[in-house]
DNA sequence: AAATTGCTAACGAACGCTTGTATGTATAAA
DNA sequence: TTTATACATACAAGCGTTCGTTAGCAATTT
């Protein structure tokens, strides 16, 4: 097996695959999910589209192992950062965790936020539930907060919503280049902890 | 000229064009632009296909209108809240007129920011230019309160984003029949003004 | 060592279907 | 008569996907 069939080898077994998910995930934050076609994967792949289904059962197949792949990973941060003590240390915690997530594959994120409507029966409920617990235990971890006199009165509702908004957001704007995930998440926390606005004395 | 007749009449002079306009709104926020189609738009608003051509140029004329329409709102608001004195003043009328927008016409909101990528040449740059005007005079405020003195020296492109992530995604999760707006609006600046923790005293 | 079989990745061609939209026409109101 | 609204028909382009096939390699049998 000389040099070049040793590399071909190597691109066949897997990193073909790869790169198709990795520019499906890119075209698909850019363009959306319906406004990108096979054919454009194909293309940005350098192969021809049937070649796609040697690799993936559909194009939906695509879109499930996002979203599903990176739900896993947003859950199983927040069950870890679950394990803290006081209600501070878990909503810092899950935070954290929840940057970590996000910076990590923050294309890939942002695919999952923006594109999992697009999911058909029995994938969209099964998300859908998915990020409805995500949420709801967020806001858990506020509501315990306020009873034990630790957060201010807000609406816990709201307070959830508008955090995982901006949590949310952060996969289109982060820049790997530009952007430390350190400063992020201190940044963050600040910010949603005490606020903007610098306390009279 | 009959009852009906007069019904009809007022149906065909302006209802009609509305109709379609709103229930394309709430379908491009539901399934997304691309996975909408005008025979969807023509049935939800009870009428033929090639109907719609005889209220808009094309199926992007109905999203120009929408994403257009809802930015000037937004810059008109903002253009008001930069008239007020103090930093604190201006971020928070800002706030206010920006949520206003937004409850004022959830669906077009929520349409304008998830679907104007899908605006063709020398619509989409133009968007782009308005939303990061948008986007930076946010942020000009938010320097000149640190300046200022009256905020905290977070880095302002990141509390800018933040503040700016939470404001849009509440288009997709206002509900009128829930919220009112007013609560929103003292939950929203407090949160973001003082942050969710108690102050130690 | 040579021949056979099986597997994987890739492809060209083509399928059935949907897309946005143009055209010409009918109806009805002004 | 003019104008506005709605429609039936039609079309070219593009869609996701299937099909039959092939080249190349690996393992197995002769």
């Amino acid at each position: 097996m000389d040099t070049e069939t040793a590399v071909n080898k190597m691109k066949n077994s897997f990193s073909r695959k790869d790169e198709i998910f990795k520019q499906a995930t890119m075209l698909f934050k850019k363009r959306g999910y319906t406004a990108t076609s096979v054919r454009d994967l194909a293309q940005e792949s350098g192969i021809e589209a049937p070649s796609i289904y040697s690799h993936f059962k559909s194009k939906e197949d695509i879109l499930q192992q996002i979203c599903f792949g990176m739900a896993k990973a947003f859950m199983t941060g927040l069950s870890k950062a679950e394990k803290k003590k006081s209600p501070d240390d878990k909503l810092k915690a899950a935070i954290k965790a929840h940057i970590k997530v996000v910076t990590g594959n923050s294309d890939a994120s942002a695919v999952m936020w923006n594109e999992w409507k697009n999911l058909t029966e029995p994938y969209f409920d099964d998300f859908k539930t998915m990020i409805l617990d995500y949420e709801t235990r967020f806001r858990k971890i506020i509501k315990k907060g306020i009873k034990a006199g630790i957060f201010k009165r807000n609406n816990p509702a709201m307070a959830t919503k508008l955090l995982l908004s901006s949590l949310n957001g952060l996969a289109f704007w982060y820049d790997p280049g530009k952007h430390q995930a350190k400063d992020l998440n201190s940044t963050i926390t600040n910010i949603f902890f005490k606020g903007i606005v610098k306390r009279k004395n």
